[in-house]
RNA sequence: GGCCCUAUCGUCUAACGGUUAGGACGACAGAUUCUCAAUCUGUUAAUCCGGGUUCGAUUCCCGGUAGGGUCACCA
């Protein structure tokens, strides 16, 4: 494959789906494999749809997915300019060539009279093509009114009863008739052009060999097979990618968490474990298939780029299962070294925390301390977002808790529990820390009490751990405390006696 | 409703005419453990239905059913 070209091209909404992010993935690795280049284009034709700093997000997200582009509006490339916006006079050139050719027409209608046949239409059950009225005016009556100061729109004109056969490299030959498609419009009265002109000069223009979008678009191609006819080019080769189906039917919606892709971000994901439970959605590595490798399911972005194919690809829609995802970040997240998973841990606060008081407290830790910290969580978290709240009784004294509320506790007698504490107490008073104390010689120790007071030895942990931690679910004992230090340790017991 | 697409455990998927239909997530059970996790082991569960084609269909064809997409001066 020569001269690989791909593309993302979303719209500035503010935004971005998390579906996109697979797209632009799907993209951005078909073009790698073959050493070819992956643009960003910004399809901004909507002006009403104008968001303030939508571009921002689009190039930061893909940034922080390491999906950057080749070529972009602020990565150069010499097929530019890559927003649509700035390319308003090339689409309406290309628009007026049609309207010469006989392939487009100025079109004139009212929005009441588009109206009407949108009515007619309903009440008729069925959907007829749109066929303008305009079609067959006379060019020069056109420029006419144009000249006039009328409004008008450029329309495609749909031959009539002709076929359309369509090769996609991923849903093999689709059937199309010109009788169920509309006399669509290419440029709109505010002389933006719609989708359809624009996608397919600027694929042209910009030399793009390969289109991955959704499988929504696929109503729309034989719109676009006509363009190409008329301008005489040569069609890229098109993959329309399945859409990520919600758990709860319809396309991944809002209603249960995120579908933003900073939005996972936010919430603790890691970019990499993200893209890697992205690219099973609807792929499959073909090792599997050669070698048998039918576990492998951990792929790099790396991994990814060396075998990507579309042939690989499947037709049918995933729904995104959100505990299959958490389960990679947090395979991904043990992973890391303790430096790397450290690492995570600041970057995300410094992005996305939000808690002033709680970055103060880590700052006011010093870094080793946290550190300490964060290695205790690395088996135990699945996002980072959880991180926070399962470090602050490092910071904040615990409330105390009622023994009767603790499974293990229910059955001590208060002089049970008074006992264990007196004596740990005991013991730790005479240890210079707990560091120095040492692991072997502590868990020892509190064995040893234990049994004099006739408790079981997890018991007793158990109490020790709720009146130091305020809770029944900690990390490991010894190196909590290890981290409180003596004092703390003392207060938080003497509390309870 | 018209047009288009899809259909293997609850979910993601493998098996490109011949397998005891495999793996992963989840769930459940056990092991381990000072708790919760993590880890290890095991169990659970699928070819949508009906016709063909074939010696033989998860696999090919047709129909049904179900799901999805789309029918804008939005992309």
């Amino acid at each position: 494959m020569n001269h690989v070209r791909t593309r993302f091209a979303p719209s500035p909404t503010g935004f971005l789906h998390i579906g996109g992010v697979r797209t632009a993935m799907y993209a951005f690795a078909l073009a790698k494999r073959h050493g070819g280049q992956f643009l960003l284009r910004v399809e901004d034709t909507d002006q009403t749809r104008f968001v303030e700093g939508a571009e921002d997000v689009i190039f930061s997200v893909l940034d922080q997915f390491g999906l950057t582009p080749d070529e972009s509006d602020r990565h150069g490339g010499d097929k530019g300019p890559y927003r649509q916006s700035d390319r308003l006079d090339i689409y309406k050139k290309y628009a007026e060539q049609l309207v010469e050719q006989g392939d487009a027409f100025y079109s004139f209608e009212s929005k009441e009279e588009l109206a009407e046949h949108r009515r007619v239409a309903e009440a008729n059950k069925e959907r007829f093509a749109y066929r303008s009225p305009y079609r067959d005016l006379p060019l020069e009556e056109a420029k006419k009114r144009i000249a006039a100061g009328d409004e008008y729109v450029i329309r495609q004109k749909m031959p009539a009863g002709q076929g359309i056969i369509f090769e996609d490299a991923l849903q093999g030959t689709m059937k199309f008739t010109t009788d169920d498609v509309d006399d669509g419009i290419l440029l709109k009265s505010d002389g933006f052009p719609t989708y359809h002109l624009a996608v397919v000069v600027d694929d042209h223009l910009m030399e793009v060999s390969h289109v991955f979008r959704g499988v929504e678009w696929i109503p729309s191609i034989p719109k676009h097979v006509l363009l190409y006819k008329a301008f005489g080019w040569e069609m890229p080769v098109f993959a329309h990618l399945s859409l990520i189906l919600d758990p709860g039917g319809g396309k991944l919606s809002k209603r249960k968490g995120a579908v933003a892709a900073d939005e996972f971000l936010k919430e603790g994901y890691l970019p990499q474990a993200l893209l890697n439970f992205l690219m099973l959605l609807g792929w499959s590595s073909p090792q599997e298939r050669e070698h048998g490798e039918s576990e492998r399911e951990f792929f790099s972005m790396q991994d990814f780029v060396e075998q990507f194919d579309i042939s690989d690809l499947n037709k049918s829609s995933p729904v995104f299962n959100r505990e299959k995802l958490l389960w990679f970040n947090q395979q991904y997240l043990q992973q890391l070294s303790p430096d790397l998973f450290v690492r995570a841990f600041t970057d995300w606060v410094d992005h996305y925390g939000d808690d002033e008081t709680f970055k103060q407290q880590l700052v006011a830790a010093g870094p080793e301390k946290v550190q300490n910290m964060l290695v205790l969580e690395q088996t135990r978290v699945k996002t980072l977002a959880e991180i926070p709240a399962t470090l602050q009784f490092y910071f904040n004294e615990p409330g105390t808790v009622s023994f009767a509320e603790v499974k293990q506790l229910k059955n001590l007698t208060d002089e049970q529990v008074a006992g264990v504490y007196r004596d740990f107490l005991a013991e730790l008073s005479r240890q210079e820390s707990v560091s120095s104390w040492g692991h072997e010689a502590w868990e020892q120790s509190v064995r040893t009490i234990a049994e004099r007071h006739d408790v079981k030895a997890g018991s007793a942990f158990m109490a020790l751990r709720i009146a130091v931690t305020g809770s029944p679910f900690s990390p490991p004992l010894f190196e909590v405390m290890e981290i409180l230090q003596k004092d703390t340790i003392q207060e938080r017991i003497q509390r309870y006696l």
